[in-house]
DNA sequence: ACTTGGATTGACGTTTACGTAAACGGCAAC
DNA sequence: GTTGCCGTTTACGTAAACGTCAATCCAAGT
């Protein structure tokens, strides 16, 4: 959510120190685990839009921000062209009563499901959970150490 | 997860009142919201394996709860392959000692993840909250109310 | 007897999200 | 000067997860 929310970022204390900072696309691949293939394909989607020069691609810390964003959609399960609406809700002229109202809907929309998602995942991880305590109760019965790789 | 973990069920007072109850395939896909394709490919993949009377199908109470399990796990963003892998879990044999500590291994592995996706969940939330707080900060401050359709 | 409403099995089509060459340019090292 | 290494575009291939027919079957209603 590039410069959208404050969060708790790192003081940027050396000045323009990191935020000017530019990237290869192979360099952000690495960092993220993906290819530059797969940059290249958000690009075409719209996803991101680096800097050029001449031909070669240039990542800012922005560019990288909103990557690692998209990454984490994708990890919710999330598709790439909801995604890019995500990211789009951002990128909205917040200066019409109308459009504010709007991006409030659709928050709220998102919210909503989001807080079910949430609901599925507590549910999935409390069984397993539960499965993990039942398997470890019975290999303590059995006078075995659960931990311990032998 | 059937029959696996207790969960929160309602109670059963009518005997065997509605776990022997049996569905058609129109039937549980207009419940769940899917087609009875999607059901019949999932049969295919090895999800679900629903009696046969003659060749149509048969869902039990066993097979509903099933089936309700592998679509939580699609709103989660697991492939069918891994949800495959996960419902496969719970059928394993729990007699060895070596298969009990890999069961817990993966449920380890498992949980792991899903606490990831957690994180990665609440992060999300929180920012579109934070949008939306602001939003309706906005609205109010140009004096206009945030609820209401108009 | 005939149609209507579900059920079935193929088989091919489609969308999403990339992978995988092929063919090229720029630059630094040997 | 050519061998790597990184970058580029264009284009075809592919796996996953179904959708969409087509042809058929079967039980129920009129």
């Amino acid at each position: 959510m590039p410069d959208a929310a404050p969060s708790a970022a790192p003081a940027k204390s050396t000045a323009s120190g990191d935020s000017a900072r530019i990237y290869s696309i192979a360099e952000l691949a690495r960092e993220f685990g993906i290819t530059a293939r797969t940059m290249r394909f958000y690009e075409d989607e719209g996803l991101i839009k680096p800097r050029r020069q001449g031909l070669t691609r240039l990542y800012s810390a922005h560019d990288r921000t909103r990557l690692g964003w998209i990454l984490r959609g994708k990890r919710l399960g999330f598709s790439l062209a909801e995604i890019k609406e995500l990211l789009d809700l951002y990128q909205v002229d917040r200066t019409g009563v109308q459009q504010l109202r709007e991006l409030l809907r659709r928050s709220r929309l998102h919210i909503t499901d989001l807080e079910r998602k949430r609901r599925d995942l507590d549910a999935h991880i409390n069984e397993f959970k539960d499965v993990e305590a039942q398997v470890t109760a019975e290999l303590k019965q059995r006078g075995v150490d659960p931990e311990g790789d032998d």
